[in-house]
DNA sequence: ACGCTCGGGACTGCCCGTTAAT
DNA sequence: ATTAACGGGCAGTCCCGAGCGT
């Protein structure tokens, strides 16, 4: 190996948290492994706690990294287009049928949710963060009398589509999962 | 301790079921362990294959259990009233801060979210059947001018139910988790 | 069901011995377990301490009857021919290909030996009883000069009998196992 | 504890493959847990996987280890003596009462016998091996007119030693497991 | 100081031989 | 002779922390 370059930690930190990060929206918090994660991170999992402290810290970090990442391709998302489209093009990048089709890369919330109310406050504060952020985006880009209406909106919407994604992720056959999808999306779009 | 009355071993069937139901819905699927599990029912983890095939198969019967629950619950809440106000009623029991601060009773979809589209195919057809159960109930409270549209705006609603108590369990503070709540239940009931 | 016959316990009694005597040769003593054996009995596994104390003597009875059955077989290979060629019968049986494909329905001894000798005294006891039942019939058809004489060729065969067709069985490939109990079948008949 | 020399993680392993192949001749292969095996290695169990992939993989190499220390034993025996007589030292060495009386620290086939054939591949192959090298030292110290011949004849020997081993432990009474070593002993020495 | 090797102990789902109550 | 339950045991996996090189 290579002599320690001095940003070498942080680079090795930042793989690993970019892998669990992946891993845990395909496999759920019990679903990932700290052996299992090391090594696709190439390291061996006696590593690991020289750079969290648990599990659990990773956990939390992964999913701010995680929330952030949502929310910058939201913002992506929306920017490219004229004001009024981009609420639109926000949706239609959630609802897609490649966005059902690869959590890993996906969202967190639909991902991850319901396991994330169990866990302990350092990780549900690093999600509540990250979902402030999204609802403002939304927000931004929502046509309403006041900001407070607005941001309204923007909380009904985000439910809207976590809920889609998370229905049509769980639905056991696909034409329903499609029904599911579109269904979102006319309700969303009126 | 007597036992063994004619009708003894499905009482006790149901009530692991049960106990299960709660459980699965507080702690998910993999926080379930089935010696705590029977020792919370009152027996030891031996007698737990007597009963079900597997942990998988109890915990699809436990899924259709509370799929079932949960229909019931909706077409309770919607039946007292007249129809035009079934859908708003239904809404509100979904929606009231109770459901939100008690998973163990509620509805499996935002307890156990993306865990159940992980799970096997037995776990995601007892999950689907009830599903279809629920969204034919919110269906027949929806006005609209053709069945397809109820159907289409009973999927939207219930992604919309599902994800508002997701997110509202989920956010750390329990001002934000009413707020969200608030949000759900305005756009719902325009 | 018919009312109990006054026999009927006897035949279901038998009915185990004759089960344990097949899965015990196939599996192993370790490898039968009451609740199947009861069921491929037609019965289930509650009732198997009506017959039986416990699952040891079971087994001790099981290798009675079974060597039994195979003394009894021995003597039939042997008796329908001349005395000069009973010997050789008795090989080209035991030495089949036949026998050593199907240990269900053949002798203990290859197929248990070794479990036997760390089984309790009743087992042992069962086992050795037989053992010598089987000393004889050989030796009545070993001719030599002196009964001791006679007594110890019996040994030594039985002995090649039994490690050839163990070898035979545990050989990986079926050229191997072919080749051994050739080797044997030549060595016992010069 | 002192740990992590250079080659410590060898030296456990190979400590732990030891005490398996002991046990695995007293107890045989279902009569040996891992638990009980890392206890008596002076470990607990927690860190056999880093070890072996499974239970499987190390009763395999356990018997690959036991059939070459037979092997060598065997050499051994034959090889201090004049080509004449080495035949008999290696039966001699086999058909002792030590041999008899220490299943823990003899040849595995008749300690495992059938349990052998009733394993997975893995276990077999490395069995098989090991029988050969078997069949091809005892088949050098044969005399005879053919290598063909003289591997015919090593084989039925190693039955005999084998089946002769076998009976002698199962026998019940120690009159009885002596005159058995005797007979065998006699007849291959003709 | 970073990382790896090695190990510890708790836990999980599952299965077994056995027995008390009916 | 059955139904139902018991309690101990199994192999395998997990998170985590000492001890040790580079």
């Amino acid at each position: 190996v290579t002599r320690y370059a001095p940003e070498h930690k942080d680079q090795v930190h930042r793989r690993i948290v970019s892998r669990a990060a992946v891993q845990l929206r395909q496999k759920g918090v019990r679903g990932v492994s700290v052996a299992e994660l090391m090594q696709s991170a190439g390291l061996t999992h006696g590593g690991f706690y020289a750079h969290f402290a648990s599990k659990e810290a990773l956990i939390a970090e992964a999913c701010s990294h995680v929330m952030a990442g949502t929310a910058e391709r939201l913002s992506a998302a929306a920017d490219g287009v004229e004001p009024l489209a981009s609420r639109a093009a926000l949706i239609e990048a959630y609802l897609s049928p490649a966005h059902r089709d690869d959590p890993g890369r996906g969202c967190v919330i639909p991902a991850l949710g319901a396991e994330l109310g169990r866990e302990g406050p350092a990780i549900r504060q690093a999600f509540s963060a990250g979902l402030q952020q999204v609802f403002d985006i939304v927000a931004e880009c929502t046509p309403a009398s006041t900001p407070e209406q607005a941001r309204q909106d923007a909380l009904a919407t985000v439910a809207t589509l976590v809920g889609t994604l998370l229905l049509a992720r769980a639905a056991a056959d696909s034409t329903l999962a499609t029904e599911i999808l579109d269904a979102g999306r006319a309700a969303l779009l009126n």
